[in-house]
RNA sequence: AGAGUCGGUCAGACGGUUGCGGAUAUUUUUAUAUCUGAGGAAAGUCCGAGCCCCACAGGGCAGAAUAGCGGCUAACGGCCGCCGAGGGUGACCUUAGGGAAAGUGCAACAGAGAUAUACCGCCGUAUUUAUACGGUAAGGGUGGAAAGGCGAGGUAAGAGCUCACCGGUCUCACGGGAACGUCGAGAUCCUGUAAACCCUAUUCGGAGCAACGUUAACUGUGGCGAUACAUUUGCCCGAUGUGCCACGAAAAACGGCUUGAGCGCAAGGGGCAACCCUGCGUCGAGAUAGAUAACCGUCCACGACAGAACUCGGCUUACCGACCGACUCAACAU
RNA sequence: GGAGACGUAUCGAAGUGGUCAUAACGGGGCUGACUCGAAAUCAGUUAGGGAGCAAUCCCCCGCGAGUUCGAAUCUCGCCGUCUCCG
């Protein structure tokens, strides 16, 4: 398995919300944006509006979590951007990554 | 067992699998092994320091902070003890608590009058018998507050005008280290407000790790200015320096970064206590988009508030609960 | 992480100890006049909550304490919003 590379960047940030394919999921929003590099790229944004730090960290810590579930079938070479949504603080990192599962193939992005 | 006061401790536990930050060892990169990994408030940034830079820290004015006394501390606006005031049957709790007798200001509305006054009333004098003039703060009314309160003497009526007592202040005496206390003696100053200006005493240069340093890179373009600008709140003086602002280089990297006024001890000593001295033991995060998670199982009281960001000492605020110790009150039983 | 500033009707904003802020002033909304209709202009009106049959009264200047006879204003503690930094 690879190593999680981290997006630090803003303008990566940037260019994934411009550019990227957007999947919508009750816990959070994925971008995916293709890269040149043959890995996969997490980013995460925990906003104020899902709560004080404990709340962010925990929302930081489960997207993580569903994101390493989720990398043997996820397509390479692409940036992931996923956005924290309030929801996520009530429920389980399985059900999040199911949750992604089931709306990347819905969108076609990944097929089984 | 009931009601309550004060102080302290803990902050779900255990096991398995997969992962994350740091250190050390081995190693060609990779990786592997071992150890270790958030809080009592890490929070708010309200005080005080360390550290660091600016002239190593200058002078004057302005400004700010603190406010019973004594102690503790590196320091503090903190803590401990005591005094005064207030609350509670009590254990105990609360307390921005210097000066109004240096000076100035303010006290709306109401009220005759707010620091000075005469509306009603009372008394005296004059006379046109109802008014004028004068005296008065006892009574009425207004107000948060009306010459400290109350009684007696006194008087035309009255008034600290005089006297006794009481409250407050000041001086002396006695007690106490001091605040302060005292059927003690004297003075006879007495509206409130200093979280109004102010006075007194003490303290304060400014800025903060996004500080600052090293390496790398640029020595450019435009604007302002030598009667100028900078040296981080205002003004003046002094000293030193020659710049300052915008844009580009620029999406810099590394250090600072954790061993410290450190923590623990049913150890010894001093102190009522805060705390101090001695001895022994011990090393308990150091990230840089920011590390503690996911899943499964068992148990119970079913888990609150909440996440280090240079580091400490406090304060304040948030918080499901559990346990321990000391003490008070009421009632009953033995 | 650190350093500051600001919270007043629907919006902007004045008031900085004193009759109830008739919450000034401006914008917006509503009503009327003018117009065939509208704009512009002119005039009037306009926050919320509670008690009461009503007249009317009470509360409210982000929230909570304190000082004062009296607080939007002074002091302290919270909450929220915004700005700045190499």
């Amino acid at each position: 398995m690879n190593r999680l590379v981290k997006i630090k960047e803003n303008y990566e940030f940037r260019r994934a919300y411009n550019r990227g394919k957007a999947f919508v999921t009750p816990y959070a929003v994925i971008y995916a944006f293709k890269n040149k590099s043959n890995n996969l790229r997490l980013g995460i944004t925990a906003g104020k509006k899902i709560g004080k730090a404990v709340q962010r960290n925990r929302a930081k810590r489960l997207i993580t979590a569903a994101f390493r579930n989720a990398s043997s079938y996820l397509p390479m070479g692409y940036d992931y951007v996923i956005v924290a949504r309030v929801r996520i603080l009530n429920v389980k990192s399985t059900v999040v990554e199911r949750s992604f599962y089931k709306a990347l193939t819905e969108a076609g992005f990944i097929n089984k």
